[in-house]
DNA sequence: CTGAAAGCGCTTACAG
DNA sequence: CTGAAAGCGCTTACAG
């Protein structure tokens, strides 16, 4: 199968072996490889040598059962694909990294009951701690979690008032009003939303209805798309002119279905903010580079995950002490740019 | 810390706890919790309902140990945030679900030290398998794998002639060859390269090279900036015209940095592809959807997590026997739009 | 600074 | 269909 010449002859070496190599014993070369407690420098010169010769490399699975520690950071994502929350769990691998912890990463492909499945079975890893994009909605995984409550959690994207454990997040909610408000302010009347059917999305919906209904315009017109590419963007627009041609503000729950708005609007050469004001969420950088540049809602999602992966170093006692309470609001801010 | 109330009273159940419970042994516990041999019909039913009270979810380190499989499937890749990565993540992920595996994740942010350490981590942690965005370059890496001849191994995104163990990829040097030879036949004789520090980037470049040399055209001007932005994008763009105001024709090693040039161009009124011709690489929807559609060419990003995975699965006796050798080429082909 | 003993929580290999 | 014994390869907790 693989060039055999190259293999060692036996199985793979196990501390024990290192041990006899180095003239000592299973303990002491534990404690070398760890850095942990006084190992005199001939002994550890004397193990490194022993672990170089052998290609030791430790088996973490026996480790992790024997100390009850298993370096491991576990992640749910709704999908890795994308970008945002990509960003996101890059916040979460660099302050992994400098704790030497693992990822370990779940993709529950938006779907609920995979969700569920995979919280049973990263917390059968018995991860350090759990790093969860979006709050925990079902009640099954939030027994779960409160049972192994050893483990500790992070909710980001969101902010229950009720998390698990600790959350990281920003309001969904306030920042679909936020939008609303802009929009009215500018004059706009006959508003859209095109979200999609997760919960952060519906989150913004509601305060942008919330925020439109204070300001005394009408209930938006709604798409949600079955995924969440420029495409859907550009056929939600037609859609929405179709149904509504007086339309004269969009709020895409994302910037790529934006984007496709954009576009559209260009292809149809419909002036953009002239007739339709057009705000996307998330600041990617092809709205920033577009014309007229979008207009967003930039949300820290790079932040959201770095500063998720600080709380848990605090908790295991490897970091800086918590600087706040068990939830963390970063907050958002909108970006006015040429759409709107 | 959190809910107290919550929380059972004792430590974490075991395997003996829920066997205690059911009326039987630990033995039979874990026959019948991993679906294997014969259990009665009434113990199962007595063990699941033991489970359910105790809230039991069963240790995967110690039946990593145990049973010297990790049911994990460790990927290394040069970063998370760069969305053709993630596509070919996510089709390792989808094969890896469907046996089971769990995905564990290391990012190495294109640091070839940070690759030589994750390496030997991963491998500390036993995986059942192993895929590398990239070929394994590193020779201290290569030993390392070769030991653990037991952890099937495939590199994707780049076909080496040596693979350590298994190759899923395509050429990246005729992929830039073929790009030259499209320039080179629309006419264009003053090309140059826009590309980046990695080694498919270089074999891209080697291959640009070659055949425009082979065509009789000029050898490429060639642009490196530090990331893979839309900005860098326009910035080289500008950069390359300011050398070599002729410029005809420029190929960009990813869509991204492509649609910067394309937009670059949009601004100073430059006529793509009438004046200059730009191709991409990665066939991104935002190429599809912007006007001059871009030039690209396509990569199988996620059909190669796919097929690694597969490899993978088969090796393990989990998937359909393997229907070619251990090196797979999948090819790529040139998209040609509006832009070229 | 070093080590012998016990144990982490499962599964393998036997046996019935 | 079921179970007692041994062991997977480390680290903890003691002791010196």
């Amino acid at each position: 199968m693989r060039d055999e010449t190259a293999a060692k002859p036996g199985r793979k070496p196990r501390i024990e072996d290192v041990a006899a190599l180095a003239g000592t014993s299973p303990m002491t070369v534990s404690r070398a490889l760890r850095g942990e407690g006084r190992v005199s420098p001939e002994t550890l010169a004397r193990i490194h040598a022993a672990v170089e010769a052998l290609g030791y490399v430790p088996n973490l699975s026996a480790s992790s059962l024997a100390s009850r520690r298993s370096g491991i950071l576990a992640v749910l994502v709704p999908t890795i694909g994308n970008s945002v929350f990509s960003e996101t769990v890059r916040g979460v691998a660099d302050a992994a990294e400098a704790a030497g912890l693992h990822l370990l990463i779940g993709d529950y492909a938006y779907s609920d009951d995979k969700r569920r499945q995979l919280v049973r079975a990263l917390v059968g890893r018995r991860p350090d701690a759990l790093v969860l994009v979006g709050a925990v909605q079902d009640e099954a995984a939030r027994t779960l979690l409160r049972q192994h409550d050893d483990i500790p959690v992070v909710e980001t994207w969101e902010l229950s008032d009720d998390p698990v454990d600790m959350a990281v997040g920003f309001s969904n909610f306030s920042a679909g009003a936020e939008v609303a408000r802009h929009l009215v302010g500018g004059g706009r009347r006959r508003c859209a939303f095109v979200g999609s059917a997760e919960s952060r999305a519906a989150a913004r919906l509601a305060g942008f209805t919330a925020a439109l209904a204070e300001a005394g315009a009408a209930p938006p017109e709604t798409e949600t798309p079955a995924d969440l590419s420029i495409e859907a963007g550009r056929v939600s627009l037609d859609r929405l002119l179709a149904r509504a041609p007086d339309l004269d503000g969009v709020f895409f729950a994302t910037d790529v279905m934006a984007v496709g708005g954009l576009l559209e609007c260009q292809r149809r050469s419909i002036d953009v903010p002239g007739r339709i004001a057009i705000v996307g969420l998330g600041d990617l950088e092809i709205g920033r580079q577009l014309r007229p540049a979008l207009t967003t809602v930039r949300i820290p999602a790079y932040e959201m995950g770095r500063r998720a992966g600080e709380l848990i170093l605090a908790r295991l006692g490897k970091g800086a002490p918590p600087r706040e309470g068990r939830i963390i609001d970063l907050g958002f801010s909108l970006v006015r740019r040429q759409s709107s």
